[in-house]
DNA sequence: AATTGGCACTCAGTACCATTGAGTGCCAAT
DNA sequence: ATTGGCACTCAATGGTACTGAGTGCCAATT
């Protein structure tokens, strides 16, 4: 079983560790944190959190560093969030100050976060599979195109140009736009998908062609399609220029990395899997992440809430990170994003 | 003076550097290549390559490596633009074909891309700045706020979300569409920026308070900064995570790309500097980049067409890069492209 | 005048010690 | 339970020697 001071002296490696990067020997702590006992002592407790995983020796004859369980503990029990500095606090501030548009708070707050933690921010857009579809609108562009655009009661806007088989006239496009609406409208956009199939299917059973059921046809194929791509929720991502400084913490490459900032599927997943606390604050460290091939990265997140629906904002860094600072930035700015969203939803 | 067989041996030296990354020498080329002369002589013409700079010995007693210099006379004098197997031509085609949006086509078009060459692609937005707006809509989302909608005709939709002081009933939104609709719809993007200025100028000498000036106001400066967006064209971008494979490739960091990669703009200058040839196709190798911090990069980029504006494909990669292949892919991908559009808007 | 074989020279890379020192595990003493 | 002592391990460092690919230059050849 390990100790009290066993716990402590896992707490000092970990902190030590992330800062100087060199695995940490016994006379390192004694001589950095006032234990009140000999190096001897000390690496007997470190023998005890050997035997636990919690820490391991790279070298036979060098000092330890945590594994990911030993980082997983001192997440769940030791660390203490650092609290942010009143410039931080208000860097955030002014960084977030005078947007409206959810697109530009969204882009600021992943500025601002990756800014405050010098790692790869993560901004998930608010979920929208429950939100609901409050507009759809068609604009006649003329020669034979249409613009299919979507709005939900979130905010979110999503837009598409569609070409149609022939000139329609404005009676025309008025009556699509109302028998779209019927279909959409005050939906959430997974029973708006669900009832544009369905009336895909219904028209094809009703041999009865109005004129203008071809184009209806391929305006809801479109829609059903932007629906389908509404529900898969989308990430704003910032810093991915800052792994380049830390190569060295990802055995050999940061190739996974930027291959799933790419593919944000990857990190949707991950963070939709992830499994906040109390205080909605949530960390995946290391192997954790092995099924989405990150297993030398570490996600911290925070969630937040926007009109009613919840999404999160987070940070992607090495396993080596500093969770307490990071822990604190992404509760800060998602704290102060859920403040900007819901005070804004009131004053709309 | 450098001989022809020089230039010979020049090209051969690329060739080899490029495909093994190894310094080059005298006797390598004269087993690979079949000059039929000695090493000796292939020294000596070594020797007048690295009078001129266009190679240069990393270390005394080991091969050559091409300069800067010596890879730009390679591009301009003695590359042969390998033509792209059926292959690669019909995984163009795959990629590309059956989408009729715009964002669609660019999308799987820097896609396509960077499948092609291996490297970061770069998509540069058909050029709006001389576009024309076709469209401006509003859309009453209730609860004060609205939607502004702009269309150019090359396709380009851009929106954004407004809060008005006070609700608004049908009638006033169109008044208010109507309003707006004179100043800008038509004109050229940058005239329309104009016309907004000089319409809030104007509108502060004439104090004749009509009911929804302040609403107008407000939503002229939204239209104002979208214009102002557009004018800056945009970027899309992907295979950035190539670059963690090319590590060797950029002395000590790839900070730099990354950098670039996110900070669109710089790539966009970057892009838009670089003087194509006749046929639409451009380089810029190493150092020539050296004034947007990118003196280990080339980029290749080629021109395309779209419904009369133009634009630029290209892709990002290391200065020992294997031009000849990218050359083609781009043009290729930029052919392809100017089709694609140019086919699409007369369908339209 | 261009080409070539020959040759001395350079120097990065590799391999092979020997040395150093931080750190460990263990044990007997406190 | 803690501690000082001690033998041991092993990564890191540095020095030395060797190897070999490659060069520059020159005199001889074509």
């Amino acid at each position: 079983m390990v100790s009290e001071r066993g716990l402590q002296v896992l707490q000092a490696i970990v902190q030590d560790y992330v800062e100087t990067r060199e695995p940490v020997g016994s006379k390192r702590i004694v001589d950095r944190h006032a234990f009140g006992v000999s190096a001897a002592t000390i690496r007997n407790d470190m023998a005890l959190l050997e035997d636990e995983e919690l820490i391991v020796a790279p070298h036979t004859s060098s000092g330890r560093v945590p594994t990911d369980k030993g980082y997983r503990l001192f997440v769940d029990h030791l660390a203490e969030l650092r609290p942010l500095s009143s410039a931080q606090r208000s860097a955030i501030t002014a960084f977030l100050d005078g947007s409206t548009d959810l697109d530009d708070i969204l882009s600021r707050t992943v500025h601002a976060l990756t800014r405050l933690t010098g790692q790869v921010a993560i901004v998930q857009y608010p979920s929208f599979a429950r939100a609901n579809v409050s507009h759809v609108e068609l604009v006649d562009l003329g020669g034979s195109r249409v613009l299919v655009i979507l709005v939900t009661d979130t905010g979110r806007v999503s837009q598409r140009i569609v070409g149609t088989p022939a000139d329609l006239d404005e009676g025309d496009i008025g009556q699509l736009r109302a028998r779209m609406s019927v279909l959409v409208t005050g939906r959430s956009v997974g029973e708006g998908a669900k009832a544009v199939t369905a009336a895909l299917a219904e028209r094809r059973d009703q041999p009865r062609p109005l004129r203008l059921d071809d184009v209806l046809h391929s305006l809801l194929l479109v829609v059903s399609e932007e629906l389908e791509e509404f529900r898969q929720d989308r990430l704003l991502l910032a810093g991915s220029a800052t792994l380049a400084r830390r190569e060295d913490d990802f055995q050999g490459s940061i190739y996974p990395l930027l291959q799933a900032i790419e593919e944000q599927v990857t990190l949707l997943r991950l963070m939709g899997e992830m499994v906040a606390d109390g205080e909605g604050l949530a960390a995946s460290i290391g192997r954790e992440n092995e099924a989405f091939g990150l297993s030398e990265a570490s996600v911290v997140t925070g969630d937040y809430d926007a009109t009613g629906s919840r999404a999160r904002v987070g940070v992607l860094g090495p396993t080596r990170m500093d969770y307490p600072t990071n822990l604190a930035a992404v509760r800060a700015v998602a704290h102060y994003l859920s403040r900007l969203l819901e005070e804004d939803d009131t004053s709309r």
